[in-house]
DNA sequence: AACTTTCAAGACATATGTGTATGGTGCCAC
DNA sequence: GTGGCACCATACACATATGTCTTGAAAGTT
């Protein structure tokens, strides 16, 4: 019931709009519409749609990089990290991370930031490898391909396979854990 | 020198345009602009925008699974098909390739055809590691995850790591044998 | 109560997009 | 050589986009 919108009320509403419709609906006058506000509202909040465009990637790349590294810290058994880790690229906000990875082909700045979350979580995979008693360089070629592969997956189109059911996923681990 | 457009002439420089520019390039306007005409032409050859989205997709859909397949099945070796399917498909029109995904995201139209492409190349890869002596639901397995794993690289920003080297490729491949 | 700040509406100029209707130009057939 | 067809330009009506400026309402401040 906020009389008045706050600069985060646009942001949260952009991140909806775009999971949904797209980087096209990333337009003033369309999220204007959708918000049942004019674009003075807009103009008032962000100086242009540039402007607007990196407070957009900042707001979203502080909310992932706290939620992901939370989450994963969170579980208990060390086993179950990698797991956890698979869990949370292949699922968390599909939907967002597919459009907003659309929109970062064609926008430097996005893809940045996408390169910057993609390198964080990479090397947390190393990690656990590594705690689990791959060598180095194996670690390194086991993370990058699983990661390349979620990634893969999250980019699929069939739908019907786009969510792995949990079964899949630990058996992705274990497949990964014979080599 | 061909003093007027052909419908395939549009088509072409449309793919042109998609790869560098990304899917907002695909308007008539400007498309009829980087061409040096007036949209015109672009209405003589084709009804409206949706006509001519669905005769892009149908334009590049013969011509990727045709090069694809006459590709493979030149490769001589039978254990070097898995090699040439892995950089066909890490390598082979990789911006257009990734523009075409993005666009995909929110185009239905675009993401059914993607989904035939990738149904294709992950049985021709299925049918070579069954040749090569896996069992059928290992060789699936593995199968879905190197290709999901070429996607995702694929649609990765980071540019320095897009294009794998011949020796990187080789090894994912050699990675595989060992399981 | 008067004043200021914060937020949003509305009008305006301009750019770019779609789609239609009409007219013009070059080429080929006959 | 003229008639017809294929291809394109131009003009029009309309929709949607950006960005500026002016006005105005509602909240908080003093």
């Amino acid at each position: 019931m906020t009389r008045t919108l706050t600069r985060k009320d646009w942001l949260d509403h952009a991140l909806q709009e775009v999971a949904s419709k797209g980087p096209a609906a990333l337009r003033a006058q369309s999220l204007a519409k959708s918000l049942g506000v004019s674009r003075g509202s807009f103009y008032w909040h962000f100086a242009d749609i540039d402007a607007f465009h990196d407070a957009l990637i900042a707001h979203w790349s502080v909310r992932t990089n706290d939620s992901m590294m939370a989450d994963i810290l969170a579980t208990i058994s060390e086993a179950d990290q990698l797991t956890t880790l698979l869990m949370r690229t292949f699922r968390s906000g599909a939907a967002l991370e597919r459009a907003l990875r659309a929109w970062a082909t064609h926008a430097p700045k996005m893809a940045e930031r996408i390169a910057e979350v993609d390198a964080r979580r990479i090397g947390y995979a190393v990690d656990i490898l590594e705690r689990a008693g791959l060598a180095d360089a194996e670690a390194v070629a086991w993370a990058r391909l699983l990661y390349w592969a979620a990634i893969g997956r999250l980019m699929m189109p069939d739908a019907p396979h786009r969510h792995l059911s949990d079964a899949e996923i630990t058996g992705l681990a274990k497949l990964m854990e014979r080599a």
